[in-house]
DNA sequence: AACCGATTCAACCGCGACGTA
DNA sequence: TTACGTCGCGGTTGAATCGGT
């Protein structure tokens, strides 16, 4: 026995909407606000599901839409938004007046695939990884990333917005961050990007200088096609011993839990997920609180663990 | 003009989160 | 605590369109 369906399905529309439909939809809309989508296609007099009309309203006929092309300043922020984020995208339209999810996402995906793409002449060998996800595309991985992170790395503008940072770039779990937010999402992302974007200013960052800086050209490791840029620094040459995950709660402070890194790496290796990045004895700030490196010495921000399981 | 591969984007699907009884 | 209903999100699909030959 599974979940009862969202609608009587042998009864609804299915595909591209009629202009008889969107009139039908904006008028109820327009009468009676949205919300109850479930009951909202028998009062439109509308043979579809309700799913199907909140996403018709939402990403296409809402009044406060933007249609168009992305700015260079769209694309900046979703970049931007991107880094810290991840494929958070109702929360990347958020910040985006006049966009929704899916365009953002449909925009993101395509501008991802034209970046692998694009042929260059140079091709640097990459170390291949042992991730199965690597495998995921139907070709040659490790150049494509290595033609992504070159063209990135030379992309001045790109470049500057992703690694504006002195310090190592990293993801953050911005659903750990926001966590006990009571609601005040808005504010607690704003509060994030300007602790993490411009941000990290050179003050609030100071990388062992053991610490070989991490040049974008040098990325190695995974990406999918959905996370730009690839944030895992080889983790087999990590030193490690203790690793941490690394959250921040509503007050900014930071809540460390040791993992070993035998399960850590057990983990890494389930996931696909490109949105770690390691390094070793960083220090600094962040919101507003000190971080150091604990017991070990590698101090280690894990993103998305394991919150996102 | 016709064909065909590439790209775009609207729409669908499944699942998790959340509220409520 | 559990079961259920609803909503919203993110991944994916496939039709439409574009662009090259």
């Amino acid at each position: 026995m599974g979940r009862s369906p969202c609608c009587e399905k042998a009864h609804t529309n299915k595909g591209a909407w009629t202009k008889e439909e969107d009139d039908r939809l904006i008028a109820y809309i327009r009468a009676h606000g949205e919300g109850c989508w479930r009951s909202l296609p028998k009062a439109a007099g509308l043979l579809r599901c309700g799913k199907s009309c909140r996403l018709r309203w939402i990403n296409y006929l809402r009044p406060d839409l933007k249609r168009g092309n992305f700015t260079e300043e769209e694309d900046e922020l979703i970049i931007k938004l991107h880094s810290l984020l991840g494929n958070k995208w109702s929360l990347i339209a958020g910040r985006l007046p006049g966009r929704t999810d899916n365009e953002i996402k449909n925009y993101w995906n395509s501008w991802i695939k034209k970046k692998i793409r694009k042929p260059s002449a140079s091709s640097t060998s990459i170390t291949p990884s042992s991730n199965e996800q690597n495998s995921q595309f139907g070709y040659a991985q490790n150049q494509q990333m290595d033609l992504l992170n070159q063209e990135l790395a030379t992309k001045g503008q790109i470049q500057d917005t992703l690694f504006p940072l002195p310090c190592p770039p990293f993801m953050f779990d911005i659903g750990l961050a926001l966590e006990g937010s009571n609601g005040n999402v808005d504010g607690k992302i704003d509060q994030f990007l300007q602790e993490n974007t411009g941000l990290m200013n050179t003050e609030t960052w100071q990388v062992n200088q053991n610490q070989e800086m991490i040049q974008p050209a040098s990325f190695t490791s995974t990406l999918d096609s959905n996370c730009l840029p690839p944030l895992m620094e080889n983790i087999e040459s990590m030193l490690p011993i203790e690793v941490q995950s690394c959250s921040i709660n509503v007050q900014g402070q930071m809540t460390l839990d040791c993992l070993q890194r035998n399960e850590l790496n057990e983990w890494v290796d389930t996931q696909q997920c490109p949105n770690f990045y390691f390094w070793d004895q960083a220090e600094g700030h962040l919101g507003g609180q000190e971080i150091y490196p604990t017991s070990s010495n590698m101090g280690t921000i894990l993103s998305s663990y394991p919150s996102s399981l």
